[in-house]
DNA sequence: CATATTAATCGTAATATTGCAATATAACAA
DNA sequence: TTGTTATATTGCAATATTACGATTAATATG
């Protein structure tokens, strides 16, 4: 059916699946990687930096901006983007909580 | 189209992009979850224990299986699951590596 | 004003994903 | 062998995702 059968588990496990997803493109994070990288906000260069049309780098960001990770700003016919680091840090919390969970598990088959 | 342009991505950020998008569904997570819950390989139990089809588990099973997060063992009529703990480990430094990219960024917007 | 620039949105095509019923396969049990 | 159980695979339908050209809306600039 193509569509996931979110009402079956926890809203923990349906956020955390979210934002996996999100970071599931390489486009995504290869923006995401632009973003940290020049310290600072994008304002536009980002079709030339990675190899995609512009329509769809456009949606990648609306992408990136529903879970939060990235905001942005108008500035003149520009849009400016950065990340979010209250929800950055906040993501990497409830990343590390599923990644950590792994103490004195069984390496059994 | 639906299919992503690999080619114009780094390996590093195409694989980082397969294990994410693993994560990217509640119903996987929730088997890993399991699995580390249990400390032990699941031998069937997980088509009652997560409410979807038995075909459709195993499609997850396989997805799982396809980034080496988990491995699997003949017992008889049924196959015993686990937690490969060495691939969770390598994954874990991956996924850390691009989560912890934030030292010193600004939120500029 | 007219025209350029930038980014979002729309429409569409191609492909991927999710889910399940049906079937296949494999191992065991009687 | 026959039947039972457990898992994988196949085939299919519904929906999602990815990508891009075209268009639109907004702001600059001449």
């Amino acid at each position: 059916m193509g569509i996931t059968k979110s009402e079956i588990f926890t809203a923990e496990q349906n956020q955390l699946a979210a934002l996996a997803k999100t970071f599931g493109h390489p486009a995504r994070l290869a923006i995401l990687q632009h973003l940290f990288l020049i310290k600072d906000c994008i304002c536009g260069d980002l079709v030339e930096e990675i190899g995609l049309a512009q329509a769809t780098i456009s949606q990648h960001l609306t992408a990136l901006k529903n879970v939060g990770l990235i905001k942005g700003s108008i500035a003149g016919t520009r849009v400016c983007y950065c990340i979010d680091i209250e929800k950055w840090t906040e993501m990497k919390h409830i990343m590390n909580a599923f990644l950590n969970q792994d103490v004195n598990s069984n390496d059994c088959c």
